[in-house]
DNA sequence: AATGAATGAGACTTCATTCAT
DNA sequence: CATGAATGAAGTCTCATTCAT
C-alpha cells in the first residue's frame, strides 16, 4: 500500500482501530479547516474541535501544526499523481493525454478544493516545501514536453520549460478561479476551449512573426 | 495626483514633510518585510524597527496591521495599471500590445518582487480583497479579449474568460517561477516562446480533433 | 527482609514473578532517568519507555510520579545505612570508623551516582522529605560525635552539630565534585588528605587563638 | 558600574525610569519565588503576578524563563564576590581572612537565602551553568590555598583541591542547614567552632597515622 | 496485569494594540 | 508627532493521569 509513505509524517502510527479512526478525524478536520480558513487562521484547538477530540490528542499523531500541513500536502501529491498516471496510461497520443490530464486535474480539484488551496499557502508557511513541490512537478512536466517534442507531436522550437510552466499556469489559474471565486461553471466545461488554445493558439492569422509562413491544417 | 487614492487607506495624511517621510519609511519597511518574510511572519515591531520608528508611531498612520497590507496592494495595482496602459497606448495591433504587455509585466515584477508575493498572500490574509483584485483584473482582460475578437484579431470561437485566465495564468506562473525559485533566466527571455505559444499553439499539426478542419494560415 | 519497608511506597505489591519483574523494570528505569536527566525532566512516558511497558502500567505499581521518587530515596537510605553500619561494626577506634565510613560512602557513591543526585533534587521536588532525610542523618551523626566526645576520642569543645554538618558537608561536596564534574580522581584517593584535615586541621601553627595553648602531639 | 555585566542577560535595557522599576519588580519577584517555591514550581504567571505586571511584560526584559534564572545567578556571584573581596582585603593573615571570609559568607546568606537556594537548583535546571559556577569558585579557592601553603601559613602536605572542596563543603552545608531547616541558630554563632575545626582538627591525640610524629603547638 | 489511546489543565510565549509621557 | 513600555488575549505544546479494552 502506497499510503504508508504518509506514515513517515506521523508521530505515531496507531495500533488500534480506535486510533486509526482518531487520526483520520484529525487529518480530515485539518484538511477542511486549512482549506476554508487557511493554515494560519486555523488553530490546533480548531482542528481538535472539528475532530471531536481534546487538543492534546492532536499531539499524539502529529509533532506540531506544520506536520499536518506537510502530511496533507504529501497526501495531495500522492493522490493527484496516482490519478493522473491512471488517467493517461492507456492513451496513445500526447494530445489525448494532455486533454485527459487536464480533465482529470479539474476533476481532482472538484473533490479536493481545500487540499489544493493548502498548496498555495505553503509559499508562506513552508517555502522550502513549496519550492520542492513545484520544482518536482514542473520538471516532470517539462520532461513530458521534451518527449512529445522528440516524437514530433509537439513543436520543438519552444523551450520545454516555458511550455511546462505555461500549461501549469493555465491549469492552476483556471483551477484557482474556480476554487477561490466558487465559480459555477466548472473548469471542465472550459476544457475544449483550453485545448484549442494550446493546440493552435489565439491569434487569428497572417502576422509578421517568426513562424515563417508555415501552414497548419487543423 | 492619482496617488491620492492611497490616502483612503491612511489614518492620517501627513501634513508636514517630516510626517510624509515617516509614512514612507513605514510603508517601505512593510513592503520589504511582507515581500521577504510574508505578512503573517512580519510583526508591527519588525516594521517599526525597519522604519527606525517606535511601534506606536505605526498607529499614527495606519489603523491596524491589515491596513498597510491593503495600502500596499492598492499601490501595486495602481502602479502596474499605469505602467501597462502607458506601455501599450501607442501600439496598433493586439499582438504587439500583448507582447509588450507581457514584457512590461515581467519588467514590473523585476522591480516589485515583494509586492507580487504580497498579492498571493492576500488569498489567505484578506480573501475578499484578493477576490476583488483578481476579478477586476480578469474582467478587464476579458474585455480586451472580446474587443480583439470583435476586430477579428483574435479567434472568436474561444470563451474570452478562458483566454483571459489562461493568459493571466501563464504570466503569473512564469513570474512565480522566476520569483520563488530565484531563476537566473529572466522571464523576458522567454517572451518570444511565450508569444509563439499563444500565437499558434503547441501541437504540431494535422490532428483528428474537433477543430473541424478550418485552416489557419499563420 | 528489610526491603519490605519499601512496600509501603507501592500501590500494589506484586504477587507473581511477572509482576515483580515489571516493578523492578519500572523502578530501575526511573532510577536511571532521574539520575541522569533529573526528576523534573523525566516523564512517566520516559520511564515506561525505558521499562518496556505501557504508560498505564506505571500506575499499577505507583500512585503517582512522586511516589517512585520517594520509593527510590527510601531505597537509597536503606542501602547506604546498611553498608555503613556493616563497614564499621568491627572497628574499634572512632578514627578508624570515620576513615572507613568515608571510604564506604565514596564507594557507595560510585555505584549509585544517580541515586545521590536524586537526593539533591528532593530539595525542590519534595522539600519535606529532603528535610527529614537530612535531619535524620545529621542527628544520627551528631549523636556519634557526642559519643566520641564522651569517650575522649574527639575534642569536646566543639559543638557536635557543627562537627556533624562539617563532616557531611565535606563528604557531600567531594562527592558532588566527583559526580557532577565527572572527575577522574576518585574521591577515595583523597581520603588520606581528608582524614589529615579532620584529624589535625589545616593551619600550620602558633597562632594566637582561643585554643589556650594546649599542646597536641600528633 | 559593575552591574552593567547583568545587562548582558537582559533582552532590553530600559531607557526610562518606569522600565527600570518594572525590571526590578520582575527580578525581585523571580528571586523571591525561585527562592521559596523553586524554579521549576514557579511559573511566568507567578512571577508576573508577584511583580504586579502582565505576563507579557516579563518577555520585554527576559528572553525566557531560564534567562531570569541565569541573570539571578550572575547577580549572586557578582554580589558575593564583591563582598568577600571587600571583607578580607585589609586582613593580614590567612587565618583572619578565612575567618572573616566565612563570616561574610554567612552574613551574605542571611540576606540572600533565596538567591542561594537557586544555585542548587541549577544542577537540574542548567547543569552547564552549575558546573561552571562551581568550577570557577573551587579553582579560585584552591589557588588561595596554594598561596597560603607557599607562605607556610597552611600545611602543604594536603592537596589544595581537597582542602578547597572541604572548606566549600563545610560552608555550604552549614549554610544549607540554616536555610533549608530555617535554623534559629545563625551559622555565625558556629563560626568559632568551625575555625577551631579547620585550625586543628577534631580528633584528640596520639594516633598512629602518617603525620610522622611532628608536634604542633597550638 | 497490561495496554495505549485519550484527556485537559496549565505552562510558555507572541504580538497587535493602547496609552501616558 | 513620536515614543516605548505595558497589556492580555490567544495560540502552541506538554504531560501526569484515567479508562475502556
Amino acid at each position: 500500500m502506497d499510503e504508508n509513505i504518509l506514515n513517515e509524517y506521523l508521530l505515531s502510527v496507531p495500533k488500534t482501530g480506535r486510533g486509526r479512526k482518531t487520526l483520520e478525524k484529525i487529518s480530515n478536520s485539518a484538511e477542511t479547516l486549512f482549506g476554508s480558513k487557511g493554515y494560519t487562521n486555523t488553530s490546533i484547538n480548531d482542528i481538535a474541535l472539528g475532530a471531536n477530540v481534546a487538543p492534546g490528542t492532536f499531539y499524539i499523531y502529529f509533532k506540531d501544526k506544520i506536520s499536518v500541513f506537510r502530511y496533507l500536502i504529501q497526501k495531495l501529491e500522492l493522490l493527484l499523481r496516482r490519478e493522473l498516471s491512471e488517467a493517461i496510461k492507456n492513451l496513445e497520443t500526447r494530445y489525448e493525454q494532455e486533454h485527459d490530464g487536464f480533465k482529470t486535474f479539474f476533476y481532482f480539484l472538484s473533490r479536493h478544493k481545500g487540499l489544493f488551496k493548502i498548496i498555495w499557502e505553503a509559499q508562506f508557511v513552508d517555502p522550502e516545501l513549496f519550492k520542492n513541490y513545484y520544482e518536482t512537478i514542473a520538471e516532470a512536466y517539462a520532461k513530458r514536453i521534451v518527449g512529445a517534442q522528440s516524437t514530433g507531436e509537439m513543436r520543438s522550437d519552444l523551450d520545454s520549460q516555458v511550455v511546462a510552466y505555461s500549461f501549469l499556469g493555465i491549469a492552476n489559474f483556471i483551477g484557482l478561479k474556480w476554487i477561490i471565486f466558487d465559480d459555477k461553471s466548472v473548469p471542465e466545461e472550459s476544457l475544449d476551449d483550453l485545448m484549442k488554445l494550446i493546440n493552435s493558439g489565439v491569434f487569428s492569422s497572417n502576422r509578421d512573426n517568426n513562424l515563417d509562413g508555415q501552414t497548419i491544417t487543423l
